[in-house]
DNA sequence: GTAGTATTTAGAGAATTATCGAAATAGATG
DNA sequence: CATCTATTTCGATAATTCTCTAAATACTAC
């Protein structure tokens, strides 16, 4: 939705490392946890907090729900903090 | 330094209109809060996270301290966000 | 339907953050 | 130096955030 959630989203490391690992392409919750020192239930936390930024969206497969970037809000991103220099 | 205090900094919806303000140029901490409806102190707390994040600088002059954008921090952060989207 | 795997949701605690009022610092001016 | 203005620092509190364990949901496969 709006910058505010975006921006927060973006302010904790694990969640920008999650969006670094899926620059490469989808993944599920579970191999996006075994990446991390934490549990499950942790990481699905902030899997909620970048979906809820629309940083990513899921599609559902079989047992595994996939995660995958949604770059076009990174694009909106990138023009506010444009917006702060030059002009 | 890091993105980590970037992103933080960049995260609260007050330190943002901050950054917005000084796109027109320097004001004094006075000025700043005068546009919000905060005390000086809770204002000087953001502009010294703005501060340790180094997406402001400060300059003192007489009576008061001046605040700057510093957009080349600004720039580090939209390529860290541009590795996001394509390549 | 039962059992098993993958993931989320709920509830709770610890840590961090935002805010305030009051006191402290810095500089200007009489 | 005494005072006034601008700003920060301190100590405390409320709110938010991150993390966990345990329980719930969803789907698969037998």
């Amino acid at each position: 939705m709006g910058f505010a959630e975006t921006f927060k989203a973006l302010s904790d490391p694990v969640r920008r490392e999650i969006l670094l690992l899926l620059r490469k392409g989808r993944l599920s919750a579970g191999e996006i946890g075994s990446h991390f020192e934490m549990t499950g239930a942790t990481i699905s936390y902030h899997l909620g907090i970048l979906k809820k930024a629309d940083l990513v969206y899921e599609t559902r497969e079989k047992n595994y729900i996939y995660y995958e970037l949604n770059t076009s809000v990174v694009e909106e991103v990138m023009l506010w903090l444009s917006q702060l220099k030059g002009e």
